[in-house]
DNA sequence: GAAACTGGTTTGATCGTTCAAATGCGTGTA
DNA sequence: TACACGCATTTGAACGATCAAACCAGTTTC
């Protein structure tokens, strides 16, 4: 393993001097097209790379972006954030940035990580995920110029539109409304809904959706008996759905905040109604429920756009619809008792 | 945002030199007590960071582990690599490693991409996930001088114990049948096991660390019937298990290879018989079934180890025994049909 | 009493790149 | 002829750290 080329080994091969050759890679407008042809040809053929961490030193910039890896989230859903993160590191590679992980239990570690990593330029924007209401950290990036993104809405009061917090979020009111709407096509009418405890912005405004679709359809009446609430793990969903269909007089089918509520439901009644879930996580599909897909790439595809076009566009953020996806004509889960 | 402080700005408030400032930080040993705390204060007070890239650049070290972000698994068992990167970037963290996130298709892709970050200095070690007999990427590595540690052992024939790759792996063998073992200890007979078709390495290993706790148990005979294969889907895992309850004579429990063959016993069997699976994903503990638990924590240590302990250890791999994770006394899933 | 050693500290050079200013050269203009 | 101008390219310095060698004051050794 002899030492690796650099610029100074590829300008002597092309016979010019070292910002030539750094002009070809970083400014080729303003190279000779000769010249330009020759420089490449000496980097090609002695297969040079720049030096990642002395162009950092030089630009005071890293081109890597930094993203905390949630603390396990048990649950089912924990997984999007995989999904995300995928797409995400996908999508950033095809833009020359890289993703750089860390992690922090709690929200000032987080700060203190954003800290750390900044101060050592080794990322020059950051990712944020699962915001909440009053969230210290995007108080933090603001206050400190930093460039940020976050996947979720700001649920404060009156800054969902403040220019220095970009964010990319999943409409899902709309998506819970198309899940609604498309039982609803199908003759359902007593449709209850499985939602999580009032309180959360997100999970707000997926009852929403379902409300608005039932009250478009001329069914609000009555909706409190079709609406349960349970925390996100199967066995509180599974209480919740016996509570739904005890109290719903007739329900038909459901329509609920989460895979893992779904799922609770889905077992519960023993596959005897349709239910559609939200995240189209594994489970969705190995169970054969239908649910609505956050659409990560889209979201990814965002994120990016917004890091990358600093402050230049309006609006600063970005709302993606969630798309339905349908499976199967929910059939029971055991067959023999169809 | 003045200007970050750098060695010399802590030099000069220490009444001191560049390298006494940098002596602190990397080998405090030699530096006398009294000037170490007054450096030490400076640092503190100043609120110095080394600058990583610079450093980087220096030592032509760049304290980052490449790993790549696997095509997104369906199937349920995918978040297994969520927990292990998990994992793996907390401890990273503690020892002053940073991850970095790559994504490729094709194993031809990946190696393309090693090329990249190498030459870029921008990582200096590479961890592969779920390597498969004849693997390329391996080969490749080991060729061009690179250290990797493989997070599953390598296939091969006879390059179990090649001292140039270094790999830890989870001993699924003694974790099935740890499980078989549990079910036999409370009294179960007719324990089906319900795999992977063969080939696999794991699982075939999976496969006969059940066939070792029944032989064991002096109940080998006629074991054919208590086993099936399926595809890591749930559907497929149903159709198995119809199967197994049909020749198994009087199935009384079940062993499964992973999660997702296990969701499917326990769906088609209603929840009437103990179903144990593998990986001990969210969904078994939402479904409340047991698992055996991977203990990613300690595959991520035994990566780090490797790593960080460069050539000097021996042996250059780690085997790592998992966890049974028993839940509940398997109710039935549906309780009115207890 | 000079030489050799010791522990602690400083100095100059260097890693590979890009920035900012300088250079060289051909053209058009006064 | 001289001067300014624009274009393509080169040169010196800088980014912030660490390495390697030099330095300096006290001891110790012969």
């Amino acid at each position: 393993m002899s030492r690796l080329p650099t610029v100074h080994d590829v300008a002597r091969a092309a016979g010019v001097s070292r910002q030539t050759v750094s002009n070809v890679l970083n400014s080729p407008g303003i190279v000779r097209e000769d010249t330009r042809e020759r420089v490449r040809k000496a980097i090609d053929d002695l297969g040079y790379r720049p030096h990642a961490s002395a162009r950092r030193l030089r630009t005071q910039k890293s081109s890597t972006i930094g993203i905390r890896l949630d603390p396990m989230v048990d649950g089912i859903s924990g997984s999007i954030l995989d999904r995300f993160l995928h797409a995400l590191t996908e999508q950033a590679d095809a833009v020359g940035l890289r993703i750089l992980l860390f992690t922090a239990a709690r929200p000032e570690d987080e700060i203190r990580q954003f800290g750390r990593l900044i101060d050592g330029s080794d990322v020059d924007a950051f990712v944020l995920t699962s915001t909440f209401h009053g969230d210290p950290r995007t108080e933090w990036l603001i206050e400190h110029g930093q460039t940020f993104v976050t996947f979720g809405r700001p649920w404060g009061i009156d800054d969902m539109n403040d220019p220095r917090h970009a964010w990319v979020d999943v409409d899902g009111r709309a998506g819970v409304r198309a899940a609604t709407e498309s039982l609803l096509e199908r003759g359902h009418k007593r449709i209850g809904f499985l939602g999580w405890p009032t309180g959360s912005g997100t999970g707000d405004e997926r009852a929403g959706g379902w409300r608005d679709a039932m009250v478009a359809a001329g069914l609000g009446d009555g909706l409190v008996s079709l609406l349960e609430t349970a925390v996100d793990t199967v066995a509180d969903a599974r209480e919740a759905s016996a509570r739904l269909v005890e109290n719903g007089g007739g329900l038909d089918a459901v329509v609920a905040a989460s895979d893992s509520l779904a799922l609770g439901a889905v077992v519960q009644t023993n596959g005897a109604l349709p239910v559609i879930g939200f995240d189209n996580t594994p489970v969705s599909a190995a169970m054969g429920f239908s649910s609505v897909d956050q659409r990560l790439d889209e979201v990814a595809a965002g994120v990016l756009d917004l890091l990358t076009h600093n402050e230049g566009t309006v609006p600063r953020h970005r709302l993606v619809t969630p798309e339905l996806v349908l499976r199967s004509s929910h059939p029971p889960v055991v067959p023999d008792e169809r």
